[in-house]
DNA sequence: GTTTAGCACTCCGGGAGATGGAGTGCTAAA
DNA sequence: TTTAGCACTCCATCTCCCGGAGTGCTAAAC
């Protein structure tokens, strides 16, 4: 059988009025949607059609229709109008965006709820680490005998610091000895090359130093290693509530516990600026009943932020995709604009 | 009418069995439950007067009673037994808050995570933080000659560091006179004296070094502000989907909003290790049919932070403030030992 | 005076029909 | 190929009904 042109309208107007009422489509509706030059027999007979191809569905006899995830995927591919946001929006993106420099993971997190009171879907934001992060420089500033800061700035400029109780006395020639020691093996190399080379060191040097330079590794490491992980924030996950898709109580618990326990399995765009994913396509058990639409954006040289959405499949696509893209060019523009250069990501 | 000692003993198995089963308890469950000692009838007659004396309400004529928020409070107060937690559950708390050192808020949000999960209610947590927190020490060091490392060290003794990008390029000496200055005039000040100090320096000054100063000295104010802004942090907030008191989807959309939103309002402890806030005892709006528990520890000097619990008036309170209690212990072991010793906040 | 048994009464919750509306599928005619 | 017409299906809603749980009261027993 032929997916006609007229069949994809019906596709359309189906997919559309369901997004928008959750409740199965008529003939009738469509036929007075669609302008009255046909009559709703004809619409039946072609709907019939639709449901044999796969594209709709019924929920049972005599009920209208609604659309297969297979009749979703059509229409985000070749239906769907792509949105333009107004000016306005694009306006009250931007200032939501408007923040102070802080702590990355905060603004994040800012951008993540603004994202969801967007769009009225829950809503996910990461930040995808640096993978293979290496240090570029360390420093030690003395404070007495036993204790002194560790400073270490890393490939992406952003310096991290800390105050390090020592476990031994040192001396202001040893401190510098250590600095240098630092800097000459411990640089530019990932963390998880640290420790073989800390090892390779032991037998060269005297144990105390060894075990200063060991205390400092490791604190090295463990900054280098928080930041390669990546994590994923949710925010507004209770919008599910009011769908009523989610009425019943136990799917809606399942869902947010999933948002708020597994998250870190949500889709992550693989390449290109974005991805939908619409029911069955998605691999967790948890979102089969789902649809995610995520766009990533650009932070630093090599890193990539994502914003992603989770809804019913019923969601209203063209409405989210433009809103999504909206935020990862704003956050693009934040990230682009203020931490490279001047407000560099915070210690 | 006085409260004898038999009619506590039936307020308490009222309680104590709706806590449970979320049911009006009836005469005869009453009766059975106190070793039948007397009948139905008798406990009728008492049920009667507890009523009339508003510890017990009744949902209709006909119905079992239920407890009213006066009859929970007598039962906190006078009735519940303080309950000891097992030393596997102890263990689990421990292991619970076993974690590597990352940063404070992460360390936070995870112990929020663990009570939720341990009480089967929504938790909230938080570090309250120093007011007038001051920097006690800075550093600068040189990266190249238009960008240098800021190091702050503050009264906690916690260590912030960033890059900054300088307006104008800067020379050695100039670099030891603007450390020199820093340590001397913004040192053990609050931040919001720093501006004005800033200020009563500009005309000392060449603008050169001002604007240098300057930028330094906003960074300065930045991170303290930071620091004594109090952050409280949710987690589990769907729990309360299990209770059949939040089977309707709109109360609990309501409740979760709050806990998303407003969870500022949330109660803070005003002295004492424990408060625990009964239905309408509670300020806001949204938690009017709800109870909150919460326990403060001691985390620095004059710093404290607080776990807490929400959930409907028929909560579990034996349960959970003995596990609140575990919680604050463990936490309060946790950074009293880890935090000003040897592993310090992380920069 | 307190406790108990007995009994009529109330109210809720849930199941069984009954009803009507929305929508379909099919047939036959245009 | 499209359309009008019609019988049919299925769901959602409403009402009604009934049983069970629990009460309040009264009168007798302790």
């Amino acid at each position: 059988m032929e997916l006609t042109e007229r069949k994809k309208q019906i596709l359309k107007v189906v997919v559309e009025d369901y997004i928008h009422t959750a409740e199965p489509v008529g003939s009738k509706t469509i036929a007075a949607e669609m302008g009255g030059s046909v009559s709703s027999a004809t619409i039946r007979n072609e709907l019939a059609d639709l449901v044999e191809m796969g594209y709709l569905e019924q929920p049972h006899t005599s009920a209208g229709r609604i659309p297969s995830p297979k009749g979703y995927r059509l229409y985000v591919n070749e239906l769907m109008e792509r949105q333009k946001l107004t000016i306005a929006e694009t306006e009250r993106i931007n200032q939501a965006l408007q923040m102070k420099m802080e702590e990355l993971s905060r603004v994040i997190s800012q951008a993540g709820r603004a994202v969801s009171s967007f769009v009225n879907y829950p809503a996910y934001v990461a930040a995808v680490g640096k993978k293979n992060l290496c240090a570029s420089r360390f420093d030690l500033l003395s404070v007495d005998e036993y204790n002194c800061i560790v400073v270490m700035m890393m490939g992406d400029n952003r310096v991290k610091s800390q105050l390090l109780r020592l476990q031994l006395k040192v001396e202001a020639g040893q401190m510098a000895d250590l600095v240098e020691q630092l800097n000459r093996h411990f640089t530019a190399i990932p963390a998880d090359e640290m420790n073989r080379r800390l090892m390779e060191m032991a037998e060269e040097m005297s144990p105390q130093m060894f075990l200063l330079l060991s205390q400092t590794v490791s604190y090295a490491v463990d900054v280098l290693e928080e930041s390669g992980r990546r994590e994923i924030i949710t925010a507004g996950t209770n919008q599910i509530l009011k769908l009523p898709e989610f009425r019943d109580a136990d799917k809606a618990h399942e869902l947010m516990g999933f948002l708020a326990d597994d998250k870190e399995s949500l889709p992550v765009p693989d390449e290109g600026p974005m991805k939908i994913l619409i029911g069955p396509e998605n691999v967790s058990e948890a979102l089969q009943d789902t649809s995610v639409v995520v766009a990533s954006y650009d932070i630093g040289d090599d890193m990539r932020g994502l914003v992603g959405v989770v809804g019913p499949t019923r969601m209203d696509y063209a409405a989210v995709a433009a809103r999504l893209t909206g935020f990862a060019e704003g956050l693009s523009r934040l990230f682009g604009k203020e931490l490279p250069p001047k407000e560099d990501t915070q210690t």
